[in-house]
DNA sequence: CTATGATAGTATATTTTTGCTACTTTGTCA
DNA sequence: TGACAAAGTAGCAAAAATATACTATCATAG
């Protein structure tokens, strides 16, 4: 490289700009199992792995508005629960060129998602969290991802995000140990959440055993 | 120049990418209370207004490296807590063009800093916090650091950040009492963190009542 | 050299939460 | 109609959080 070479690069790097982009995390329920949004790369760089949902964020448009656009994109899911989650900008995370990632999670109960034609698919978090063959640093943030929920599931209703609306006790309740990992005690799990749950007249039916009453999540008078 | 002439002249027509810059907020105890560093803009937008330490994100650094280096610029400090807290990315938060920041919070024992001669200076944080008029949306981020730390002290052990390596329980409960904003009993404030501390052989003295033991963190055997 | 004021530090009672076990209830199905 | 399976309830013991009362030790004033 000449010199003329070297200051002009200089300076274009001076002025220069990173991406941004945002990835979104995608969480759901599915067989007793946390499981996350993931896609399978079609291009370079880590063609064939798996990544999370993502894109680049728009000139117009706010870092949670890219957020809703990308996980509409993907899903056709719009209303849901969603927040941000942490923001990564490591100089090698995407080898093409400096890009900076805003990460986001969302919860959506599985009944109430449609997958579209298309290479999106759910897998165990775990197991993404516990891979080395994720696109870019998506593993981390899936990883970073479980735990924000793992906590944020002591102290917030994010539960209820993964239940649908009108749900059974004992169904929500495995929600809770999905998420914390560990198994609960029936009656102290119910006064817990007693001043969180509306009671409908309605119970399940058809099952080999006693219905369960039906509740909805109680809206917090403020 | 006025504002609006400014703000004429800055006509940078939308770029393909947006601004990246990191902004950092500073925290300490002074006065039993909590401050947060602050300076004085000099230049248009919100000339004469504060605002929290910033820089643009250098090419070559990650986000983490541009924040200490903004700390490192006003304050001289390295090697303090320091944690980011989220990223902002309203299409008008700067009215010049449009810039994603990524907010950091730190903490920092008020006996261990020197401000160096410069514009930084600092303010009540409940003030910042509640001001409105504060440079961009940094009174908001203030408001969110101030959050995030009021959670974390409860879970984690970020109040040992603002007080001395060397330290009273007294001195600590305070600590706990100015960030939870509310008074705390002695006795169930020393069982709660009795795991935390080591004693040394020190004690206070020249004081007009008993001396106090002077303790430090216990480092955790991991 | 003693009483006092002020804060450091400890002992203990009370209430709430949690961890756990056992029991009753109500449906389907053979 | 009895067996099974899961829903739902009762209640106790241990542990943790909350709250109050007490003792200890310094400097200083008289």
């Amino acid at each position: 490289m000449t010199e003329q070479e070297f200051l002009k690069q200089y300076h274009r790097e001076d002025y220069d700009r990173p991406s941004v982009t945002v990835d979104l995390a995608l969480f759901t329920i599915q067989d007793e199992k946390l499981k996350v949004l993931m896609i399978h790369r079609k291009e370079h760089p880590f063609q064939g792995k798996l990544s999370l949902v993502g894109t680049f964020v728009g000139m117009q448009e706010s870092l949670d508005e890219s957020a809703v656009r990308a996980l509409n994109q993907k899903t056709g899911l719009h209303d849901i629960y969603f927040e941000q989650l942490y923001t990564w900008g490591n100089l090698d995370r995407d080898p093409r060129m400096r890009v900076i990632s805003v990460s986001y999670y969302a919860l959506v109960p599985s009944e109430s998602i449609q997958l579209p034609e298309g290479d999106a698919q759910f897998y165990s978090a775990d197991e993404i969290a516990n891979s080395d063959e994720i696109a870019f640093d998506h593993s981390q943030i899936v990883r970073y991802g479980i735990e924000r929920i793992r906590n944020k599931v002591n102290y917030t209703d994010i539960a209820f995000s993964l239940v649908p609306e009108e749900f059974t006790l004992p169904q929500l309740q495995k929600v809770y140990e999905i998420l914390l990992g560990q198994k609960l005690y029936k009656a102290n799990f119910r006064k817990k959440i007693a001043d969180k749950i509306q009671p409908t007249n309605k119970m399940t039916s058809g099952e080999a055993h006693r219905p369960s009453h039906i509740y909805r999540k109680k809206e917090s008078i403020c």
